[in-house]
DNA sequence: ATGGGTGCAAAGTGTTTGCAAGTAT
DNA sequence: ATACTTGCAAACACTTTGCACCCAT
Protein backbone atom coordinates (compact mmCIF):
# COMPACT_ATOMS: atom_id res chain seq x y z
CA UNK A 1 0.00 0.00 0.00
CA UNK A 2 2.73 2.20 0.22
CA UNK A 3 2.64 5.08 -2.16
CA UNK A 4 5.60 7.15 -2.73
CA UNK A 5 5.87 10.80 -4.13
CA UNK A 6 7.19 11.13 -7.43
CA UNK A 7 9.87 13.13 -8.81
CA UNK A 8 8.70 15.61 -11.11
CA UNK A 9 11.17 18.30 -12.89
CA UNK A 10 8.18 20.86 -12.06
CA UNK A 11 8.59 19.32 -8.13
CA UNK A 12 12.23 20.17 -8.55
CA UNK A 13 12.23 23.74 -9.86
CA UNK A 14 9.65 24.28 -7.76
CA UNK A 15 12.32 23.49 -4.36
CA UNK A 16 14.80 25.16 -6.32
CA UNK A 17 13.02 28.38 -6.59
CA UNK A 18 11.95 28.36 -2.66
CA UNK A 19 15.59 28.25 -2.00
CA UNK A 20 17.46 30.66 -4.51
CA UNK A 21 18.68 33.45 -2.10
CA UNK A 22 17.28 35.99 -4.62
CA UNK A 23 13.42 35.04 -4.17
CA UNK A 24 13.56 35.72 -0.70
CA UNK A 25 10.86 34.84 1.44
CA UNK A 26 8.60 34.33 -1.81
CA UNK A 27 5.05 33.71 -2.36
CA UNK A 28 3.80 31.11 -4.37
CA UNK A 29 2.98 33.60 -7.05
CA UNK A 30 6.45 34.92 -7.16
CA UNK A 31 7.33 31.04 -7.03
CA UNK A 32 5.28 30.44 -9.95
CA UNK A 33 6.29 33.40 -11.66
CA UNK A 34 9.96 32.44 -11.47
CA UNK A 35 9.51 29.03 -12.74
CA UNK A 36 7.22 29.96 -15.61
CA UNK A 37 10.31 31.50 -16.86
CA UNK A 38 12.10 27.90 -17.43
CA UNK A 39 9.07 25.79 -18.21
CA UNK A 40 5.95 28.33 -19.57
CA UNK A 41 3.43 25.60 -19.46
CA UNK A 42 3.64 24.87 -15.31
CA UNK A 43 0.20 26.10 -13.81
CA UNK A 44 -0.43 28.04 -10.53
CA UNK A 45 -2.35 24.64 -9.62
CA UNK A 46 0.89 22.84 -9.94
CA UNK A 47 2.73 25.18 -7.60
CA UNK A 48 0.16 25.31 -5.01
CA UNK A 49 0.21 21.91 -4.68
CA UNK A 50 3.51 20.79 -4.40
CA UNK A 51 4.05 23.81 -2.27
CA UNK A 52 1.59 22.51 0.12
CA UNK A 53 3.27 18.72 -0.27
CA UNK A 54 7.01 20.36 0.49
CA UNK A 55 5.85 22.34 3.49
CA UNK A 56 3.79 18.57 4.64
CA UNK A 57 6.64 16.96 4.24
CA UNK A 58 9.41 19.57 6.04
CA UNK A 59 11.08 20.18 2.65
CA UNK A 60 9.97 23.96 3.04
CA UNK A 61 8.80 26.02 5.62
CA UNK A 62 4.78 27.49 5.28
CA UNK A 63 5.06 31.26 6.40
CA UNK A 64 1.85 32.72 6.87
CA UNK A 65 2.46 36.71 7.27
CA UNK A 66 -0.42 39.09 6.64
CA UNK A 67 -1.10 39.79 3.66
CA UNK A 68 0.36 36.70 1.51
CA UNK A 69 1.75 33.74 2.57
CA UNK A 70 5.48 32.67 1.84
CA UNK A 71 7.63 30.13 1.53
CA UNK A 72 11.13 29.72 3.49
CA UNK A 73 13.69 27.45 2.83
CA UNK A 74 14.64 27.25 6.40
CA UNK A 75 12.41 24.68 8.13
CA UNK A 76 13.42 25.50 11.95
CA UNK A 77 11.06 27.61 13.51
CA UNK A 78 12.00 31.51 13.44
CA UNK A 79 10.24 34.47 13.83
CA UNK A 80 9.92 37.21 10.81
CA UNK A 81 9.86 40.85 10.00
CA UNK A 82 7.62 42.50 7.74
CA UNK A 83 8.08 45.55 5.91
CA UNK A 84 4.98 47.82 6.45
CA UNK A 85 5.87 49.84 3.42
CA UNK A 86 7.16 47.26 0.62
CA UNK A 87 6.04 44.14 1.98
CA UNK A 88 9.68 42.73 2.27
CA UNK A 89 10.14 39.78 5.08
CA UNK A 90 12.90 38.75 6.62
CA UNK A 91 14.40 37.03 9.33
CA UNK A 92 14.35 38.17 12.91
CA UNK A 93 17.62 37.57 14.83
CA UNK A 94 16.53 36.03 17.90
CA UNK A 95 15.74 32.26 18.41
CA UNK A 96 12.61 31.23 19.12
CA UNK A 97 11.31 30.37 22.19
CA UNK A 98 9.97 26.87 22.63
CA UNK A 99 9.39 27.81 26.64
CA UNK A 100 6.57 30.24 25.61
CA UNK A 101 4.52 27.35 24.14
CA UNK A 102 5.04 25.44 27.59
CA UNK A 103 4.41 28.73 29.56
CA UNK A 104 1.08 28.53 27.57
CA UNK A 105 -0.01 25.29 27.76
CA UNK A 106 0.08 25.26 31.42
CA UNK A 107 -1.82 28.68 32.04
CA UNK A 108 -4.32 27.93 29.34
CA UNK A 109 -5.90 24.24 28.79
CA UNK A 110 -4.96 24.64 25.10
CA UNK A 111 -2.03 22.31 23.97
CA UNK A 112 -0.26 24.28 22.24
CA UNK A 113 2.27 23.33 18.89
CA UNK A 114 3.87 26.47 17.97
CA UNK A 115 3.47 29.92 17.88
CA UNK A 116 3.89 32.42 15.11
CA UNK A 117 5.28 35.89 15.74
CA UNK A 118 5.60 38.71 13.20
CA UNK A 119 7.19 41.97 14.12
CA UNK A 120 6.37 44.79 11.90
CA UNK A 121 7.46 48.06 10.93
CA UNK A 122 9.45 49.87 7.98
CA UNK A 123 12.65 49.23 6.49
CA UNK A 124 15.40 51.21 6.12
CA UNK A 125 14.74 52.24 2.33
CA UNK A 126 10.64 52.83 3.15
CA UNK A 127 11.76 54.84 6.31
CA UNK A 128 13.98 57.24 3.86
CA UNK A 129 10.85 57.68 1.36
CA UNK A 130 8.41 58.48 4.21
CA UNK B 1 -12.63 72.08 5.84
CA UNK B 2 -13.58 69.39 9.00
CA UNK B 3 -15.28 66.10 8.12
CA UNK B 4 -16.88 64.51 10.89
CA UNK B 5 -17.68 60.84 10.89
CA UNK B 6 -21.32 60.05 11.33
CA UNK B 7 -23.15 58.49 13.54
CA UNK B 8 -24.95 56.00 11.50
CA UNK B 9 -27.31 53.15 13.09
CA UNK B 10 -25.12 50.88 10.72
CA UNK B 11 -22.12 51.70 12.48
CA UNK B 12 -23.76 51.52 15.91
CA UNK B 13 -24.76 48.34 15.16
CA UNK B 14 -21.71 46.99 14.10
CA UNK B 15 -19.61 47.84 16.84
CA UNK B 16 -22.22 46.60 19.36
CA UNK B 17 -22.00 43.52 17.82
CA UNK B 18 -17.93 43.69 18.16
CA UNK B 19 -18.79 44.05 21.56
CA UNK B 20 -21.28 41.64 22.29
CA UNK B 21 -19.70 38.49 24.57
CA UNK B 22 -21.07 35.62 22.56
CA UNK B 23 -19.45 36.91 18.95
CA UNK B 24 -15.95 36.46 20.42
CA UNK B 25 -13.23 37.69 18.27
CA UNK B 26 -15.66 37.73 15.38
CA UNK B 27 -14.75 38.06 11.50
CA UNK B 28 -16.42 40.22 9.34
CA UNK B 29 -18.59 38.11 8.34
CA UNK B 30 -19.67 36.96 11.56
CA UNK B 31 -20.76 40.26 12.16
CA UNK B 32 -22.04 40.56 8.95
CA UNK B 33 -24.43 37.97 9.54
CA UNK B 34 -24.74 38.43 13.32
CA UNK B 35 -26.26 42.41 12.57
CA UNK B 36 -27.96 41.42 9.20
CA UNK B 37 -30.70 39.85 12.31
CA UNK B 38 -31.12 43.21 13.22
CA UNK B 39 -31.58 44.69 9.87
CA UNK B 40 -31.38 42.26 6.80
CA UNK B 41 -30.99 45.14 4.19
CA UNK B 42 -27.22 45.70 5.99
CA UNK B 43 -24.36 44.72 2.99
CA UNK B 44 -21.02 42.94 3.28
CA UNK B 45 -19.57 46.57 2.31
CA UNK B 46 -20.70 48.54 4.52
CA UNK B 47 -19.73 45.91 7.58
CA UNK B 48 -15.94 45.87 5.61
CA UNK B 49 -15.95 49.48 5.46
CA UNK B 50 -16.94 50.32 9.33
CA UNK B 51 -15.22 48.13 10.65
CA UNK B 52 -12.26 49.15 9.05
CA UNK B 53 -12.84 53.33 10.01
CA UNK B 54 -13.29 51.85 13.43
CA UNK B 55 -10.17 50.46 13.68
CA UNK B 56 -8.27 53.19 11.96
CA UNK B 57 -9.81 55.21 15.08
CA UNK B 58 -9.20 53.22 17.54
CA UNK B 59 -12.54 52.14 18.48
CA UNK B 60 -11.80 48.55 17.87
CA UNK B 61 -8.71 46.15 17.02
CA UNK B 62 -7.89 44.39 14.01
CA UNK B 63 -6.41 41.21 14.23
CA UNK B 64 -5.23 39.56 11.71
CA UNK B 65 -5.00 35.83 12.61
CA UNK B 66 -3.84 33.37 9.91
CA UNK B 67 -7.03 31.54 7.83
CA UNK B 68 -10.12 35.21 8.60
CA UNK B 69 -9.16 38.50 9.91
CA UNK B 70 -10.75 39.09 13.53
CA UNK B 71 -12.02 42.10 15.20
CA UNK B 72 -11.73 42.04 18.62
CA UNK B 73 -13.58 44.99 20.96
CA UNK B 74 -9.95 44.65 23.15
CA UNK B 75 -7.96 47.92 22.10
CA UNK B 76 -4.89 47.21 24.01
CA UNK B 77 -1.86 45.44 21.95
CA UNK B 78 -2.39 41.22 23.15
CA UNK B 79 -1.72 37.73 21.56
CA UNK B 80 -3.76 35.28 20.44
CA UNK B 81 -4.75 31.56 21.05
CA UNK B 82 -6.10 29.80 17.17
CA UNK B 83 -7.63 26.45 17.63
CA UNK B 84 -6.26 24.78 14.66
CA UNK B 85 -9.21 22.30 15.10
CA UNK B 86 -12.49 25.02 15.35
CA UNK B 87 -10.60 27.97 14.50
CA UNK B 88 -11.44 29.44 17.81
CA UNK B 89 -9.75 32.60 19.13
CA UNK B 90 -8.79 33.30 22.66
CA UNK B 91 -6.63 36.18 24.18
CA UNK B 92 -3.39 34.30 25.91
CA UNK B 93 -2.90 35.68 29.81
CA UNK B 94 0.56 37.03 29.23
CA UNK B 95 1.36 41.08 28.77
CA UNK B 96 2.62 42.38 25.08
CA UNK B 97 6.27 42.53 25.21
CA UNK B 98 7.04 46.16 24.22
CA UNK B 99 10.57 45.39 25.22
CA UNK B 100 10.83 43.16 22.57
CA UNK B 101 10.09 45.75 19.24
CA UNK B 102 12.92 47.81 21.10
CA UNK B 103 15.27 44.81 20.89
CA UNK B 104 14.33 43.78 17.29
CA UNK B 105 14.83 47.61 16.62
CA UNK B 106 18.20 47.92 18.32
CA UNK B 107 18.90 44.31 16.51
CA UNK B 108 17.77 45.09 12.87
CA UNK B 109 17.85 48.30 10.65
CA UNK B 110 14.05 48.47 10.92
CA UNK B 111 11.71 50.83 13.19
CA UNK B 112 9.49 48.21 14.92
CA UNK B 113 5.86 49.66 15.54
CA UNK B 114 4.54 46.52 17.00
CA UNK B 115 4.57 42.31 16.86
CA UNK B 116 1.42 39.91 16.50
CA UNK B 117 2.02 36.44 18.45
CA UNK B 118 -0.60 33.98 17.85
CA UNK B 119 -0.10 30.90 19.76
CA UNK B 120 -1.73 27.73 17.81
CA UNK B 121 -2.76 24.02 19.18
CA UNK B 122 -5.96 22.68 20.26
CA UNK B 123 -8.53 23.39 22.95
CA UNK B 124 -9.87 21.16 24.84
CA UNK B 125 -12.70 20.12 22.88
CA UNK B 126 -10.95 19.61 20.02
CA UNK B 127 -8.12 17.45 21.61
CA UNK B 128 -10.95 15.30 22.90
CA UNK B 129 -12.74 14.40 19.58
CA UNK B 130 -9.04 13.95 18.11
C1' DA C 1 0.68 -0.88 -15.81
C1' DT C 2 -0.64 1.99 -12.43
C1' DG C 3 -1.29 5.49 -9.43
C1' DG C 4 0.72 9.91 -8.44
C1' DG C 5 1.23 14.35 -10.97
C1' DT C 6 0.12 17.81 -14.46
C1' DG C 7 -2.31 21.66 -17.08
C1' DC C 8 -6.40 23.87 -17.55
C1' DA C 9 -10.22 26.22 -16.33
C1' DA C 10 -13.81 26.78 -13.20
C1' DA C 11 -15.07 27.56 -8.65
C1' DG C 12 -14.31 29.07 -3.90
C1' DT C 13 -13.10 32.54 -0.16
C1' DG C 14 -12.59 36.67 1.77
C1' DT C 15 -12.38 41.47 0.73
C1' DT C 16 -12.59 45.83 -1.90
C1' DT C 17 -14.74 49.23 -4.80
C1' DG C 18 -17.54 52.26 -8.26
C1' DC C 19 -21.72 54.28 -8.36
C1' DA C 20 -26.24 56.22 -7.71
C1' DA C 21 -29.36 56.98 -4.09
C1' DG C 22 -29.97 57.90 0.87
C1' DT C 23 -29.25 60.44 5.20
C1' DA C 24 -26.90 62.74 9.32
C1' DT C 25 -25.50 67.12 10.32
C1' DA D 1 -27.35 71.88 1.31
C1' DT D 2 -23.40 69.20 1.78
C1' DA D 3 -20.62 65.45 1.90
C1' DC D 4 -20.41 61.20 4.41
C1' DT D 5 -22.73 56.54 4.04
C1' DT D 6 -25.30 53.06 2.24
C1' DG D 7 -26.81 48.91 -0.73
C1' DC D 8 -25.82 46.63 -4.64
C1' DA D 9 -23.21 44.19 -7.68
C1' DA D 10 -19.14 43.67 -10.00
C1' DA D 11 -14.39 43.17 -9.44
C1' DC D 12 -10.34 41.54 -6.94
C1' DA D 13 -6.59 38.77 -5.02
C1' DC D 14 -5.34 34.52 -3.59
C1' DT D 15 -6.09 29.69 -3.40
C1' DT D 16 -8.35 25.23 -4.21
C1' DT D 17 -10.27 21.67 -7.04
C1' DG D 18 -12.42 18.42 -10.71
C1' DC D 19 -11.06 16.17 -14.54
C1' DA D 20 -8.88 13.99 -18.40
C1' DC D 21 -4.46 13.17 -19.89
C1' DC D 22 0.48 12.28 -18.77
C1' DC D 23 4.60 10.14 -16.98
C1' DA D 24 7.84 8.37 -13.15
C1' DT D 25 8.40 4.18 -11.20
Amino acid sequence: MKSRQRNTKQRKMIVDAVQKADLDHPSADDIYLYVREKDFKISRGTVYRNLHQLADNGKVQHVRIPGVDRFDCRTDLHYHLLCTGCKKVSDVPIPYQTELDQTITQQTDYEIVQHLTVFEGLCPLCRKKS
